[in-house]
RNA sequence: GGCGUCUUCGUCUAGCGGCUAGGACACAUGCCUCUCACGCAUGGAACACGGGUUCGAUUCCCGUAGACGCUACCA
C-alpha cells in the first residue's frame, strides 16, 4: 500500500446521546491520527430517516468539545470531502449503486418486509444468499420489462449485493491479524432502498470511506462480521488497492454481570454512560452526563484511553499528548473490558487533586451556591487548599466535609462518637480558658494561633485540639484547627466558642 | 441454530518459552496524627479445563467449556 496521508474517521448515526463506548472509539481514532499526523473526520450517518433524532447532532459535536477531541474536517468543521452528511449524498450512492447494478454485481428485489417474513417463518435459518435468491422476486428472476414496469408502477425495491459463494474472504485486522470468514455465510446484504432514496450503511460506508480517502477504519468489535462484507464492496468497485486497515476495538462491558454496557447499568449502578446530560426528545427522559456529574473532561479520557489500552508499562495517569506519543493501535486489548467506574471516580479524583485551587472555584461555588452560601473567591480557594486531599472524588463531595467552613454548627449531639469522646467538664473547662487567652490574642494567623496555644497547651500539660474541634467544627471532621480558627478570624471563632459553650453545658 | 471473536487476581491489565506471575482500582491491617483524610508500609487475591510440542509452558498448536458479538429495507 502507498504512503498515504493518515486519515481516519469516526462516524456516529444521530439517534440520540453519545455512549461512552463511542466516545472511546473516537478517542483512539483521534489518538491514532494525531501521532501519525493524519487527520480526523467527523461524518454523520443518518442513512435510516427513521431513527433520527432531532439534537443529536448538536450533542455529539458539545460533547467532543468538551472532551478536548478535536475533528480535522466533517460536519461542522468544514473541509473540501464533503458533505458530510450522508443524507446529503444521495445522488453519490445512487452513482455508486448503479454501478453495481450495471455490472451485475447487484441486482433489485421487490421482496416486501412481509413477505420476507413469511419465508423466515416457513424456512429455518433463511437467508437471502445464493442458494436462495433464485426462489426471490428480483432482477434475476424476473424478466426485464418485468423489473421495468414494477419500478415504472412506483413498486417499492432494494438493492442487494449479489455474493459469490465459497470464497474465504480475509479481513487482516491490526489488533486481531487474519480473520476468514467464508462468503457463503454472507447474505446478499441490502446496499440502497427505493423507499426514502438511501443507501443503507454497508454501501455509504464504503463509498464514503472511499471517497472521503480514509486510511484506517478504527471501529468497535460489533462490526468485524461484517468486515468481510465490506472487503468485497471494496473489490467490486475496484478499489482493493487503496481500501483501508481495519481495527475492530474490543467492547464495553457491563461492570456487573455480562453483556454490553448499557444507558440502564448506568441507571442501575449510578454512574453516567454519557458524555454531558441528555434530554430525549422523544420520552422527555433526563439521562445524566459525565460533565454534570462534576467529571473533569481530562479524567474522562484517561480513564477511557485505559480501557482496552495501555502503554505497555506502569503508568497511568497521562494528558492527552503524552498518549498520542505512547498509543500503540497494535498492542489494544482483544478482550472486552468491563467498565470500571469506580477506578473511574478515582481518575477524576486525581485530577482533581492535579488542579491549581484556583481551577476549581468555579466547581466549588457552584456546590456553595446550591447550599445558599455566598462566599469570596480567596474563600473558597483557601478552602479547597485545606479539604481537597480529604476522600473526594468530586467538588460536590467537598460540602458534607467544609459546611462548618461556612455556617456555625447550632446543635450538638453528644451521641455522636467523637462528642462523646472528647466532651466533658475538663474539655468544658479548658475551652473556657483557652476562650479568655483568645480574647486577648489579637494576631489570628496561623502562625501566632500556634505560639500561643501550643505553648499554653504544654505549659499546662493540656490537649485543647479535639474539644476545640467538637466546638467549632460540631464533629470530627475538618482540617487542622489552627488553620481553621485563622480562617475564622477572631470575631466568629470566639463567637463559636461563646455559643458552644452554652450549648453544650 | 449458524458464523466470528475472546479467556491472567473481584475489576482494568503487564507478561510476548525459564519470573517468588508485576502494577493499578477496590478491600483489609499497621504506622503517622488535634478529627477526618493525605501519605507511607503490609496483606489476601489470578494464568478456564484437557491434550499435545518442548529439557521446560501463563506464553506455541489442537480440542472442550464458557463469555461476548453478529446473524434487519439499524447503525
Amino acid at each position: 500500500m502507498s504512503e498515504r496521508k493518515v486519515r481516519v474517521r469516526f462516524a456516529p448515526s444521530p439517534t440520540g446521546a453519545l455512549h461512552i463506548g463511542g466516545v472511546r472509539t473516537a478517542l483512539y481514532n483521534y489518538l491514532f491520527a494525531r501521532q501519525h499526523g493524519g487527520e480526523l473526520i467527523f461524518r454523520i450517518e443518518d442513512t435510516d430517516s427513521t431513527r433520527f433524532v432531532p439534537g443529536a447532532e448538536e450533542y455529539i459535536i458539545e460533547s467532543f468539545k468538551w472532551l478536548g477531541i478535536h475533528f480535522d474536517e466533517g460536519v461542522s468543521f468544514g473541509g473540501n470531502h464533503g458533505p458530510y452528511r450522508q443524507s446529503e449524498r444521495r445522488d453519490i450512492y445512487k452513482k455508486y449503486v448503479n454501478q453495481l447494478l450495471e455490472e451485475g454485481k447487484a441486482y433489485i428485489a421487490f421482496d416486501t418486509p412481509e413477505e420476507l417474513d413469511a419465508k423466515r417463518n416457513e424456512i429455518a435459518n433463511f437467508q437471502y444468499d445464493a442458494s436462495t435468491r433464485s426462489m426471490m422476486r428480483n432482477s434475476l428472476t424476473l424478466s426485464k420489462e418485468e423489473v421495468e414496469q414494477m419500478i415504472a408502477d412506483g413498486k417499492q425495491y432494494v438493492v442487494r449485493f449479489k455474493i459469490e459463494p465459497n470464497e474465504d474472504v480475509h479481513v487482516n485486522d491490526m489488533i486481531r491479524g487474519d480473520v476468514v470468514i467464508n462468503s457463503t455465510i454472507l447474505d446478499d446484504k441490502v446496499l440502497y432502498k427505493s423507499a426514502d432514496e438511501l443507501p443503507t450503511y454497508h454501501l455509504a460506508n464504503i463509498v464514503d470511506d472511499h471517497l472521503m480517502e480514509v486510511t484506517h477504519v478504527i471501529r468497535g468489535e460489533e462490526w468485524l462480521p461484517s468486515a468481510p462484507l465490506h472487503v468485497l464492496l471494496y473489490r467490486a468497485f475496484g478499489w482493493a488497492d487503496s481500501m483501508p486497515a481495519f481495527a475492530h476495538l474490543p467492547l464495553l462491558l457491563k461492570p456487573d454481570g455480562k453483556g454490553k454496557l448499557s444507558k440502564r447499568d448506568g441507571d442501575r449502578l449510578g454512574f453516567p454512560v454519557f458524555p454531558l446530560e441528555w434530554h430525549d426528545p422523544k420520552t422527555g427522559e433526563v439521562s445524566s452526563g459525565y460533565r454534570e456529574s462534576g467529571y473533569l473532561p481530562e479524567a474522562v479520557i484517561n480513564f477511557l484511553a485505559l480501557l482496552g489500552w495501555n502503554p505497555g508499562n506502569d503508568q497511568e495517569i497521562m494528558t492527552m499528548d503524552e498518549m498520542i506519543r505512547l498509543f500503540d493501535i497494535t498492542k489494544c486489548s482483544k478482550a472486552g473490558a468491563k467498565f470500571d467506574y469506580v477506578k473511574g471516580m478515582w481518575f477524576n479524583r486525581e485530577y482533581i487533586l492535579m488542579k491549581d485551587n484556583k481551577e476549581l472555584v468555579p466547581a466549588f461555588a457552584k456546590i456553595l451556591q446550591e447550599n445558599g452560601i455566598q462566599a469570596t473567591e480567596e474563600q473558597m480557594e483557601a478552602v479547597i487548599g485545606m479539604m481537597k486531599m480529604k476522600k473526594i472524588n468530586f467538588i460536590k463531595d467537598l460540602w458534607p466535609l467544609c459546611d462548618f467552613f461556612f455556617t456555625a454548627p447550632t446543635q450538638f449531639d453528644k451521641t455522636d462518637k467523637f462528642i462523646k469522646k472528647n466532651w466533658n467538664e475538663q474539655a468544658a473547662a479548658d475551652m473556657a480558658e483557652l476562650l479568655q487567652i483568645l480574647e486577648a490574642q489579637e494576631d489570628f494567623s496561623v502562625e501566632a494561633l500556634k505560639q500561643t496555644i501550643d505553648t499554653w497547651a504544654e505549659t499546662n500539660g493540656k490537649k485543647p485540639w479535639n474539644p476545640w474541634r467538637v466546638v467549632l467544627v460540631g464533629a470530627g471532621k475538618g482540617p487542622d484547627m489552627y488553620e481553621l480558627a485563622a480562617f475564622l478570624g477572631k470575631e466568629e471563632t470566639l463567637k463559636r466558642m461563646r455559643t458552644a459553650l452554652e450549648l453544650l453545658k
